[in-house]
DNA sequence: GCGGTGCCTTGACAGGCATCAATGCCCCCC
DNA sequence: GGGGGGCATTGATGCCTGTCAAGGCACCGC
């Protein structure tokens, strides 16, 4: 670990050159700031599938962010039965709800195979103070994280699993589009069952649904794969929709 | 505005001597320190019921802080349909999600009347890089937020009406005792058709769980006054419990 | 090539919750 | 004191989705 002797040179500078720049924590950060920054992070060797980042109740000392590859976070219950929070896809920040309590509040298990960067907290608190830009960029990637969280939480109160599922797959195509990839064909990082405990379905519920959008023409799904064939019809399903179902009534 | 003539003995020096000290920003900020953070604390007289602190789409330039009383956000839908985020008691920061992109995502709305601490967010940030105690208490509320949605997409996860109606009277009770109030009698700030919409849930469903709760001894129900009688049988509900429906199947 | 194991899909069924509708209560305002 | 509106409750009905069960497909190791 000390004495790491391999060459690393794709790894030296990562942060200025890493395609999540702007994303991630530098934007912002002045390029002789970035080196302070770089001092900081480590780059791990890639992760297979299924390892853990983290352990709910591990004591909070780093966060992690991805350079390839999706995580999941999840809790589980006292019964055994796993509750996914969220999938992770690169350049967002994991494992901050640690910070509260000074213990992860979840674990982070990989769901392909994943590159990250450990971040030590206090160095980074530390480093922030020096840099404005960096304390303002950690705190703005918080925020982010809040709104996605709260946009999660929309979608689950959208009570149809119809809406649910399009929202997600939505959430899915404006991240990877994000990250450089295609708005509308991209795979599913993750399996039928997760997506179902994710949205609190039955993994059945969304293979159904999933025909049924294949069968109004709005997707083509294989396996993992998904092509979104009418991107407005997705977003109908899954906004506001003036479609079928008027949802809740409104206060205003 | 600018000259406030009438005598504010009460609110002057405020946070050291506010109740939620412990909640906010001020934890583990020295006395000299915090004299620097109440000049960019904003306190507004109290709020009636139905007013707005923010709406989606208002500039984000501070955060909120209710001294007393409770705050839903909630976002409109292009129908006009509401969708309610989260309710926000004392204590709780309010419009962090602003930060991501200079604008409110959400709006909120005072469910009773409320007192609100305004803080203005750029000086707030200036004031942290000086002082590194209020940088660290600001990470840890933001993580706190995080914390709390996640908890909440938990809650909205576990599928079953039953629970995350028992989830949500859980936290509020929770909540309600770090506030120095009794943990098994208060009263609810919010009406049933919120409570309804928070939960992805019909209104009567919830009042007819509110009805088998009380018929099982767990709760007194009251119009918004709730008496917890049964603390660990509503623990069941809403946990792991061993009881009826083994929720999703674990992966594990 | 074979069997095994996940994972996904499809079908049948029953229960639960949303929906519609009506009633009652409380508070506020006239 | 009377009327009205918002909110809560209760009942009846039908659809949707969870559950159970079976089958198919791909990938992996032997």
């Amino acid at each position: 670990m000390s004495t790491t002797s391999f060459s690393l040179r794709s790894m030296q500078r990562a942060c200025r050159t890493c395609s999540l720049h702007e994303l991630c924590l530098p934007l912002g950060v002045s390029d002789t700031d970035i080196d302070l920054l770089e001092k900081i992070v480590h780059r791990s060797r890639p992760l297979p599938r299924g390892k853990y980042l983290f352990r709910e109740g591990d004591p909070f000392t780093s966060i992690f962010v991805a350079r390839s590859g999706a995580v999941k976070s999840f809790t589980v219950a006292p019964d055994g039965s796993e509750q996914i929070i969220g999938f992770h896809l690169p350049g967002e920040l994991l494992g901050l709800d640690g910070l509260t309590e000074g213990v992860h509040a979840a674990s982070a298990r990989t769901l392909e195979t994943v590159s990250v960067c450990e971040v030590p907290f206090e160095r980074l608190e530390e480093a922030a103070r020096q840099i404005p830009a960096l304390q303002h960029q950690l705190l703005r990637l918080m925020s982010r994280e809040i709104t996605r969280r709260e946009e999660q939480l929309l979608s689950l109160g959208k009570q149809s699993p119809e809406r649910r599922l399009a929202v997600l797959l939505l959430s899915l195509s404006v991240r990877f589009s994000q990250r450089g990839y295609s708005a509308t064909r991209f795979l599913l990082p993750m399996a039928r069952l997760d997506i179902a405990n994710f949205l609190g379905l039955a993994a059945e519920t969304v293979s159904r649904l999933l025909r049924r959008y294949q069968d109004t023409g709005v997707l083509a799904v294989d396996g993992r794969s998904v092509d979104i064939l009418d991107l407005s019809a997705l977003r109908a399903l899954a906004g506001a929709d003036g479609a079928e179902d008027p949802a809740h009534p409104s206060c205003a």
